[in-house]
DNA sequence: TATGAATGAGCGTTCATTCAT
DNA sequence: AATGAATGAACGCTCATTCAT
């Protein structure tokens, strides 16, 4: 991160950097636009309009709105991964490695709202390419592995890893839903209190 | 009239059902289509040619996409909510009245996989009139009620009903993802094995 | 007219009267509602609605859109030329004769408001046959007659007669709009008004 | 800014020009299209194509079919206005001003035959604002002025000068159906025998 | 590089006409 | 003879995409 800034500060003059902040200025609006609207409810034009750019300019960076909607997808996928497996803890109880996971997901769910809509909606696979999944898969990978291991060492109960998964990704989404149809905002408290239902399915 | 009744049985094939049919067919076709291309995604005449109908016999029965929407939602609704609520043992323990509403859902899921996977769609908000919720929340206050009592009897863990709720829902549409992204079948036993999960949330 | 009404009630059991009723009924409605709302505007099964009828029923009557639109025209031209022609009092002076004449637009436009309004409209020429406006040319060439020997006599100012026929016409269509914009109904006081100043225009 | 106008004029064939010339041509295209086939009767592609722009083009420079014979319509009556008041000699006798408004009405016709049918269409009231009309009825006022000037100092005859304003439009639009019907054209000679007769008319 | 005016295919919808009843 | 449900071509209009500037 630290890195990463310094890099940009040491190239801001101007070529590669403007592009690349126009570039995300149409991702951040592009992904507002598709959770508060849609894919196929959003017009090309209001996205460069939120994005403060010109409608010409979207393709210059994107190839036509599916890549756009691929890129959206990637960004977000990327980001939700990074915090779910990237700083997980190494060989840490279930309960907390559980505990780790449902923050994860929750505070992603705060913090990028947007994001975290756009990830559940349906009808992703109309427009993303199949490598988009990627990164999905390889959380969902990861998430069976580690219930995997759980169940060996009995701290989780033993059924299909996956289904054991959708239930917990469920769960998720109705809190999402819960708290987005209200215009609550998402309290520590009720993610403890959801935290403890949600290991209740899980627990051996 | 009782005559007519009668009449009408006897020549059913013809005379009575022929305009419902029609009236039910776009339905069908407008439901499939919603499910697997969007509301915005789907185009009008692609509805009527599903339907078997010419692509102005649809503002026959329907004033326009957004009236026919409405319809398909409220029909799907009310499926649901004759599954769950009319049907309900009254008076039993908590946990045979929750066996009835997770196998209820799950029944819902396998019989009419359309309806129940767009009961479960977003932004149902841009297109729905706010009448059209209104069985939708019938559904909400029964559980409401059925959570609230189940807590006072001390069966089922004490935290707010709608959170609860929106688990339980969540958990249901985690299978239900989890169902409809591999082509499986949804078994008795994942229903059964699911149902013990999913009460582990709820209960004291 | 004593011969027509005979004629009827002599026949007027069912077979033959019925139908022409129906004629005359998609006949009006189908002129008010041209009126109202142009030819282009004026939806078939409208007309239908205001006629009672269904909306094939039309289609025995007439062979389509045009069609009707050629009787109604046809009709209401024939009604101004019975009122104009027919009636005219034969060898009267020239100023005589103008007040017939005028007097019998300005009671068409009066007791047939519709059927005078439709005839002024423009576009007549896009759905009507050349045959349809046989009878306005009719009275045109007959008031032509009427001003040449009117200027034979000295009566009438030298000029040419249809440019005449024309600025009567004209001021005639002025009156209709003057009343037709405000709600007010035509008065004797304002025909004899205006049957003075046109005939300025004509006097020799 | 004088530097910017200079610039302006020196290119003026084609950065500043060329997009109100598209509105023009779209503008010219409607309102020949309007006169030759009605409102209802022009579909909004062949505006298109008239104005030799594509379909969607008009929608750029006019909401929607409504803005755009609105538009034409004003158009149209800020010309005429233009030549009725803005040149008429002041104070002059009425003999004289009557001589102002026919020429300046005839002229119009001549001059712009298009604009001038399309003002006297009728039916407008179907789909123009009400505002549309502030310029033909600052016209009307104008011209009832004028007329009880005349009348006041014996020039013009004794009558309700709306009345009167109407026999005179009138006349001057059977004088424009008359050339419009045949082919001909409008010459002085019949200008002026008709200004003779029209002034006849109102002449105390 | 960035723009936004321009495009035309395709949308939701209407309506003149047909035809089974 | 009369109906009105059904049709599909054609309407007014939108929007993903292009390209001259």
């Amino acid at each position: 991160m630290n890195n990463h800034s310094v890099l940009k500060s040491y190239i801001a003059t101007d070529e590669i950097v403007k592009a690349p902040a126009k570039r995300t200025a149409i991702l951040d609006a592009a992904l507002k636009l598709f959770v508060e609207r849609t894919y196929d409810g959003t017009a090309m034009p209001l996205v460069a309009d939120a994005a403060g750019v010109g409608a010409g300019t979207i393709y210059r960076y994107f190839e036509n709105k599916e890549a756009l909607v691929n890129a959206v997808y990637r960004r977000c996928q990327a980001d939700l991964a990074h915090r779910l497996i990237d700083s997980a803890p190494q060989g840490a109880p279930a309960r907390e490695l559980f505990r780790h996971w449902w923050w994860g997901l929750c505070n992603f769910a705060r913090e990028e709202p947007e994001a975290s809509c756009f990830l559940e909606m349906h009808h992703h696979e109309l427009y993303l390419e199949p490598e988009s999944f990627a990164e999905r898969d390889r959380i969902r990978q990861v998430a069976g592995q580690l219930i995997l291991g759980a169940q060996a060492s009995g701290e989780v109960r033993h059924a299909p890893p996956d289904i054991l998964g959708f239930l917990v990704t469920g769960a998720y989404v109705g809190i999402l839903k819960a708290v987005g149809e209200r215009g609550e905002v998402l309290t520590d408290e009720t993610i403890a209190l959801a935290e403890e239902c949600v290991w209740k399915m899980l627990e051996a």
